[in-house]
DNA sequence: TAGTGTGAACAAGTTCACAGCC
DNA sequence: GGCTGTGAACTTGTTCACACTA
């Protein structure tokens, strides 16, 4: 992740760029996503139109989200794979390193904790906490449950900078407010409940419950629904309209 | 859920509506979880001020969603909780029974099939499927792993009319396909995978990856990033021509 | 020539502010 | 007086179409 030999000079250091879309952000991973199957397939070049296929969006959005950044890509050609990989990886801040405490050892958090894909590296469990005592010690994946009364400790001494929610929604609040006051302000919560956090801490929700009812909604009325590749706004994707 | 006294008619039956922007479903299941929480307190009315507030979104916001559903506020009084909630639910369709099959019962598809909560009941998984032998039979929850081999009969049998896929991405797109020639058209998928779905499909994708890097980048730059309530909106997603 | 980069048109979503009703 | 419902202004996001260039 340190090491790469190219590129004029934009990868190497922070990210001075302008302020990205929200909508752009939600789609740069996917891109990622869609590069890292090239790179497996050893692809080394690729055009708009084949991207913005593998991605599930159109061709012009896709060249759009990208000239944000930059210009990445050459005229008549296309994208170098590798190179891209690396603009898109600093954009989204993946040069630096997360480390994530997961809050809640249940069956969530455990499948969480032992889901080691995170795709483009950058992210790291360090913690798995919770507040059972049959489960305090146990062992999941390389990590071992730690209790949650110690939350200020354990985060401080993993340096913890991210936090992921899973645990019931009648304990998400607490722990939520334990989390930011012991200095986390990037909070992922799996929790089906709506949490309140002060300005400055990024809350992201995912929640089961909420994703099938807009499924039903839509399944409800004449169906049409398309492909919603991602959260965020997704997208109309699959063509719509020749 | 079936008995409601009042309303002139709208509840009662199917969904008339005109099509919903999607960004507006995506906060329909937000407010309908903070009505529920009001009903949990015995608050039988509440303003747009104090929803809105409970569900993280501006007032203007939340009346104008609102009123796309009809009138069923009251002015200069507020909105009555129970009623709010059947037309919200019917909206959504959850007065239909959604039947569904988790394809998968690794961590993640046990821990989901176990997560009873589904709020505002309507939804039922009636069954959880996955290949590995070892895990073929054995009981999670009310269920019983049954072979995904046999994945169609099972769909059947069970008429599953919703899928979540909670397998690892390589199994993914196989799956997804083998759903959609049984009959389903909706799915939910917590694949690290971009999937491709036909039109008529609804696909949605929530995924852990991803919603990290999106914290990553808000927490990279300055923050600021505020709440994001949920899947930030909705999804443009359907119909963009009529 | 093939394919990026982008201004300009269009569409969707949000906020404002106030008219209308209880 | 208080609060809903909604047109009209504004902001954000998407699509089109074509100039530009390796």
């Amino acid at each position: 992740m340190t090491s790469h030999a190219q590129s004029p000079e934009g990868v190497t250091g922070e990210a001075p760029a302008k302020r990205l879309p929200s909508a752009v952000v939600a789609r740069l991973t996917v891109y990622l996503r869609a590069l890292n199957g090239f790179v497996a397939e050893g692809i080394e070049r690729v055009s708009s139109d084949a991207l913005a296929e593998a991605s599930g969006v159109s061709s012009a959005t896709l060249r759009k989200d990208l000239s944000q950044l930059g210009s990445y890509g050459t005229r008549g050609v296309g994208y170098e794979v590798d190179n891209l990989l690396q603009h898109l990886s600093a954009a989204l801040g993946l040069t630096r390193d997360w480390r994530v405490a997961i809050v809640g050892a249940g069956n969530l958090g455990r499948a969480l904790a032992r889901y080691g894909g995170f795709e483009v590296r950058g992210f790291e469990v360090v913690a798995l906490l919770d507040t059972d005592p049959e489960i305090i010690g146990n062992e999941v994946g390389w990590l071992r449950v730690t209790d949650a009364a110690n939350l200020e400790a354990i985060f401080r001494r993993t340096r913890a900078n991210m936090a992921v929610l899973a645990l019931p929604g009648s304990a998400a609040q607490q722990a939520c407010d334990r989390v930011i006051s012991a200095g986390v302000r990037s909070i992922l919560s799996f929790a089906p409940t709506i949490l309140q956090v002060p300005r400055g801490v990024t809350l992201r929700k995912v929640d089961m419950a909420t994703e099938l009812q807009i499924l039903a909604y839509h399944a409800q009325r004449g169906e049409a629904g398309g492909q919603t590749g991602e959260n965020e706004h997704g997208e109309p994707a699959a063509g719509t309209a020749p």
